[in-house]
DNA sequence: TTAAAGTACTTTATAAATTAAAGTGATAAA
DNA sequence: TTTATCACTTTAATTTATAAAGTACTTTAA
């Protein structure tokens, strides 16, 4: 049994805004861009960066449509992508000290 | 009140080799840079960057000595990292859907 | 009606951070 | 002696993240 290390946390996933994501997509059937923008509080550049790469690791699906006539992201979470949320948040279980209560 | 951001989260800390260190640190007196080195698992190039980072930020302290004739850097978390260590897991817990039980 | 401001993003450029590779200086082993 | 090893540091290369511009509209307001 080799001991436990910091390595074993999916780097996709340790990123303070992919983080974020994460969390609000596991929680909702499906979030808007604008939405993911005000709750975890960055920029426009570098959410769609971010949601960009969770696509592209297969994390995350985003579908385009309007909204009247505006453009309009919506984001959801995948099979995988919730399985490595998950996996992820177990591992930080066993690293830290953490004490919920 | 704001809503809860994950900007939030100290990016010192917010990386996987320094909250390895961190996390370490904040339960014994000190750390050799080896014992680190394996518990964390990660590279000798890496753990040295991350450590004079952390120095740099004030949120460890190191000293250098030789146990018999070999070098050794030993490491200890200071006040100042300690409480930053603190306020990023309280925050975490915030965010997070965590159930340690 | 048309100019200005706003929405909803993406793309490109720049800065910062991580990772990997090479380097240092000493000891120990063959 | 030369080869290897330890305990790191430094430099270089790659990856990320942040910031700045850019695109393609729509809405408001003169």
């Amino acid at each position: 049994m080799t001991p436990e290390k910091f390595s074993q946390l999916d780097p996709v996933i340790h990123s303070r805004v992919r983080l974020g994501i994460l969390t609000i997509l596991a929680s909702v059937k499906d979030a808007s861009f604008a939405y993911l923008k005000d709750k975890i509080g960055t920029t426009d550049g570098n959410l769609s960066a971010n949601l960009t790469r969770l696509e592209g690791e297969g994390y995350i699906s985003m579908k385009k449509t309007f909204a009247g006539k505006k453009p309009l992201t919506t984001c959801r979470i995948t099979g995988k992508g919730r399985a490595a949320f998950s996996e992820y948040l177990r591992t930080l279980e066993n690293l830290l000290p953490l004490k919920t209560e």
